[in-house]
RNA sequence: UCCUCAGUAGCUCAAUGGCAGAGCAUUCGGCUGUUAACCGAAGGGUUGUAGGUUCGAGUCCUACCUGAGGAGCCA
């Protein structure tokens, strides 16, 4: 029996009839009388193996049948078309050999079973290999590249921002603390003032990295560290922000049911609510939201009333974004909600010139941007108001100091595209590892 | 920080205040087409912790610990 090309269980299709080398682990192991059958995984996906007794050595078949789950092997085998696998194919073992066999006293502890949250959080560096983990953390990576593509190809330059900084950007609650030789530092919650700068220098940029919120949310959307995408752009007012969030969105879509399909077919997504989000995106006022949220109250369709002034609650957003088959953008928050560098609107000072983006199905905000505050005199004056130390922000007024310009841009966060493109009960899924509240092991 | 719920075998869960149980996993046996295979058997327990009520507590009470869902805040 000679070396056989090695394949992927993904490729198997180019291999048909062929003998094979297959490096991988044991998923499962069935067996019927003189019959076993083994489902191996190589990290692209599953094949099941046929071992008939009669078929191989007697030392073979005592090697597979005594095999146990997560055990590593490298085996060979015949592909195989039958009609009855789930995936076309099956393997003719013809050999296997043992890298690591998991012992009996310490057998793996995920079975094909249920497991509660706790358990699985618990064991997340073994959950990942189960074949739905597996496809979110490659629709995950495609999302990425996605997104990446997009903003490459459309003239954005990637600067990243730092992840340690010496100051707040909106207060000082919600930050990590880190001792920096002595000084105090935090661990970034956003890239965007950083990123300002550099549209400054570079007309249209972007930072994509980790981001940190120390606070201490308990919700289906939300993590302590989590990767964000910010695009800025050097002379773009609100309406270039929104048509950019929209062709950002629908491209990442786009691209992942054109190159995922298979990975949303193991997760079960409905394609067909993926396949609708297409520009235009509807664009709603703050105002025409209050006044849809207003007559749902009415309805019985919410509980709690809305209060004109307020920013949404999630359960708010929750029903907003159901009400439209794709993402939806409200713009014109009442500027008091909202953060200081955005820019008011000239037409009602009381409102801002931002914009939050809301996916569909009840998923709620993915994307937040505005423009910004262009002025000098007024981006001071909301420093104060803020109660923000002015010379921390020195660098950052430098900006409206030195040649300034209408500019904006969004951030958005990854592990909420992908929980919503995934249509995933809760984000702690679309990250290898999730830092919760209450979860930083392992 | 607040509200709600839950902690029982490795896992998922049962058990009127009265003998601690099942399925899966593990081990052994059976089965040549199984799809979370199935059938039979065995081993496996300080019921989250500390108190209290009671003849008797997994069950009722108090406090604490841990986790989950949600609110607020946010991407």
């Amino acid at each position: 029996m000679g070396a056989a090309p090695l394949a992927t269980i993904a490729n198997l299709a180019h291999h048909a009839g062929e003998r094979i080398t297959l490096r991988g682990w044991l998923y499962n192991l069935r067996e019927s009388g003189k019959l076993l059958f083994p489902i191996f995984r190589d990290g692209t996906g599953t094949v099941q193996g046929v071992v008939p007794k009669a078929a191989v050595s007697p030392e073979v078949f005592a090697r597979v049948r005594g095999l146990t789950q997560e055990s590593s092997v490298i085996l060979t085998g015949k592909v195989r078309a039958d009609k009855r696998a789930p995936g076309g194919f099956e393997l003719d073992v013809e050999d296997v050999e043992i890298v690591q066999r998991v012992p009996e006293e310490s057998p793996y502890p995920i079975t094909l079973k249920e497991h509660g949250v706790d358990f699985l959080m618990e064991h997340r560096h073994l959950w990942i290999r189960t074949p739905r983990q597996s496809a979110i953390l490659r629709i995950r990576a495609e999302i990425v590249k996605a997104a990446r593509d997009f903003l490459d190809d459309n003239g954005f330059v990637l600067t990243d921002a730092p992840v340690l900084t010496p100051a707040a950007c909106e207060g000082t609650s919600t930050l990590f603390p880190v001792d920096y030789f002595g000084d105090p530092a935090y661990l970034t919650q956003s890239g965007q003032l950083y990123i300002e700068s550099t549209a400054m220098a570079l007309g249209k940029v972007y930072s994509f990295g980790p981001t940190f919120r120390a606070e201490k949310s308990k919700t289906r959307r939300h993590l302590t560290e989590f990767w964000m995408v910010e695009p800025e752009m050097a002379y773009a007012t609100l309406d270039d922000v929104m048509t950019l969030a929209e062709g950002f969105l629908s491209f990442l879509v786009s691209r992942v049911l054109a190159r995922r399909a298979a990975d949303l077919a193991v997760i079960g997504r409905d394609t067909a609510k993926l396949a609708a989000v297409q520009p235009p995106f509807p664009r709603i006022t703050y105002d025409q939201a209050a006044g849809m949220l207003n007559d749902a109250h009415a309805r019985g369709l919410i509980e709690q009333k809305f209060e004109y002034g307020n920013d949404f609650g999630s359960p708010d957003e929750t029903y907003l974004s159901s009400q439209f088959d794709r993402p939806v953008m409200v713009h014109r928050y009442p500027a008091a909600v909202k953060a200081f560098y955005m820019e008011p609107d000239p037409e009602n000072p009381e409102l801002a010139l931002c914009v939050d983006v809301l996916a569909p199905e009840g998923y709620g905000e993915v994307i937040g941007g505005s423009q910004r505050v262009a002025s000098y005199d007024l981006l001071k004056r909301r420093i104060e108001e803020h109660h923000l130390p002015l010379e921390a922000f020195a660098w950052y007024l430098d900006l409206r100091r030195y040649g300034s310009v209408p500019h904006g841009g969004f951030g958005m966060g990854i592990e909420r595209a992908v929980a919503w493109i995934c249509g995933l009960e809760h984000v702690r899924e679309t990250i290898p590892f999730a830092r919760t509240l209450n979860r930083i092991y392992p």
